[in-house]
DNA sequence: TCTTTTCCTGACCCTATGGTCAGCTTGAAG
DNA sequence: CTTCAAGCTGACCATAGGGTCAGGAAAAGA
């Protein structure tokens, strides 16, 4: 079998290696943290020369600063799975799945965001501010209807999302703890049961079933 | 006023000095991560040239390590307050109380741990798979038996578990991301209040209360 | 084919940082 | 008062790691 290299075009080259160094930088950050990173690492893992790193991030901060941004982006995105419902079955429901999918699917991801908040959100305060700071405040509201309209008890609706927001990250953050103490990586089915235990507990913790 | 600077005896130089040490060390590798803290900021924020560090610690991961351990314990000494409970309300509700609290009075010392097992628990996994496997495995045993008791829903107990240090530690880990949209530090009262959403909504989650 | 632009990288630079050490100071013991 | 061990630290070392750059390779365009 002939390797299909075929060269590549110029404006595939640039998305190619981007993409292959984001990802690679994705991972690191994640298992050294910003300050453990070093970009031979990341170059390492990325199958290309340090140098060229720089050729396509100006530096580290950059390059973290768009990994960072990757995952906020994510995180937005499921964020909308919350939107179109017209109760919290659904809403939360919903909302429960896409989280728990995206701390499956990008735990790396999800553990460099967390750093990043942890460490005073160096990077995306503003983010904080402004994009998150304002989906908050309508989900709040959105909520706060559902309660008005009595389809779930007076809870907070802050520390509703708090909470969600906790326990869906908890599985992509403290996934190694989750596994050590499992014994074993988590299956397939093992993930099923998680996300049905984290739904039920709360679905009936704001008093929508049951 | 005098300055009061009785010379210390011998025994009290040493725990003063190596309690100073780790206090600022707790401060600055929760602020920055391991590979980010750098000994000359620990030593700056203990107030002693970074040379003294050197002569209490051995190395940067000594001092990192024991910074850990005391998290640790601080963690383990909570577990205990679940355990004199005759059912779930007061043993998971004391439980909930012990970790908020401890959110609140070791938020560093919390973002430490956090970071720790993030990175794949490098110091500590031994203890993962020794010290808390058996705490887990024990408090899974209490809650089953409450379970079969009747005193709460059948829920899967090592879920339940994961969800109580999830959002209790998360007033720790994101207190940065939660007082930003908040808009303040958080007060007296926002604790009270936080305590109290997590406490009814979990009991109520678990089916204990309602 | 020739020119231009993008892509690529080995070699290099420089600062930051963990760690060492020789020699000093100071509390305690006798 | 002397001796000794514990405590202390300025100066130093070695290396790691972010970042640069000159010049070469390769695609695109003319």
């Amino acid at each position: 079998m002939a390797d299909n290299v075929r060269p590549l075009r110029r404006n595939e080259i640039r998305q190619h290696n981007e993409t292959l160094i984001l990802q690679a930088a994705e991972k690191v950050f994640a298992e050294a943290g910003f300050g453990g990173a070093t970009m031979q690492l990341i170059a390492d893992l990325a199958g290309l020369p340090k140098a060229n790193l720089h050729y396509y991030f100006a530096s580290k901060e950059d390059l973290y600063r768009q990994v960072v941004q990757n995952i906020f982006d994510i995180w937005l995105h499921a964020a909308e799975s919350m939107d179109q419902a017209t109760g919290p079955i659904e809403g939360i429901g919903a909302y429960i799945d896409a989280k728990m999918e995206i701390s499956r699917r990008h735990a790396d991801g999800s553990k460099v965001w967390a750093s990043e908040v942890m460490h005073g959100a160096p990077v995306i305060q503003d983010y904080l501010e402004t994009t998150l700071r304002d989906w908050t405040t309508g989900r709040v509201g959105l909520i706060q209807r559902w309660i008005d309209e009595g389809k779930m008890a007076p809870v907070n609706p802050e520390h509703l999302l708090y909470m969600l927001w906790a326990t869906t990250q908890h599985y992509a953050d403290f996934g190694h703890q989750i596994e050590t103490l499992n014994g074993a990586p988590m299956t397939d089915s093992d993930w099923q049961a998680a996300k049905h235990s984290v739904k039920s507990m709360i679905l009936r913790g704001i008093g929508a079933i049951e």
